[in-house]
DNA sequence: GTCATAATTCGTTTTATGACGAATTATATA
DNA sequence: TATATAATTCGTCATAAAACGAATTATGAC
């Protein structure tokens, strides 16, 4: 019977209740990927998918992993708490079937077969 | 592949994003409960949990039941979809050892062995 | 060292959410 | 029928959250 049980799961729970995070969460599944290359999926700025990734990291959904000068994200691992692996498979099990999710799917397979440097460089145009 | 899914997760996932809805639906496992009854044990005031017990029907995690002048609330059943009964289950998984879920059910406790009529005057006294 | 650039932090604006009380609706009881 | 009252809806206010651009930080390349 512990005092921080409530405001931990609200944290998870928090950071599900946006559709751009969930987007993020559903496009990490079975992968790493650069946050850049985030950013060209959403079609959001920078500082935007920086602030729902440091959300999605606070929940305990999302780890990182600096390379150089880019960083990488995935899923929570399976050292992660029961709580967050139960509210990933509830996710994914829930989404299997979104047209949204599915369109996010096929924006990334294109910007999979952009190098990673030529990529960051559209960014900025943008 | 549909256009619903997405958003349809989103209501449960933003139903489940407020601390108080949370323990409202921790309030209703394995039991049946009256609005004013939830009302006593959250203290908010009656159009308040009106609203978050709406926001809990449209994510389909709640059903309501008319008896009389009361209306009385159980959490979704067997018969709702998939997405929802995991919802659940990952909550009352994770809350087990809440101090402020348990004080709620301390709470509750005492509300429960106030007559119905003597507790709904009791509210308007408030 | 200097420059380019990936990502974050900060400040601001806009939008969404939660809270309440007053008014309303609907139902049981006198 | 008239009254009491359980619950909701509505209007309003205060707070929280999401978005952006500008400035900053940190890392690799030259």
């Amino acid at each position: 019977m512990t005092e921080h049980v409530l405001p931990r799961f609200m944290a998870v729970s928090k950071a599900l209740a946006d559709e751009n995070r969930i987007r993020i969460l559903a496009l990490l599944q079975g992968r790493s990927l650069c946050v850049c290359q985030i950013v060209a999926v959403l079609g959001l700025a920078p500082s935007t998918v920086s602030k729902h990734l440091s959300i999605l990291r606070q929940g305990g959904l999302l780890e990182i992993e600096k390379r150089g000068r880019w960083i990488h994200c995935r899923l929570a691992g399976d050292g992660s708490p029961a709580a967050v692996k139960r509210a990933l498979s509830w996710l994914h099990g829930s989404l299997k079937h979104s047209k949204r999710i599915e369109d996010d799917r096929r924006s990334l397979a294109k910007v999979l077969k952009v190098d990673l440097v030529r990529l960051c460089r559209r960014m900025t145009g943008c």
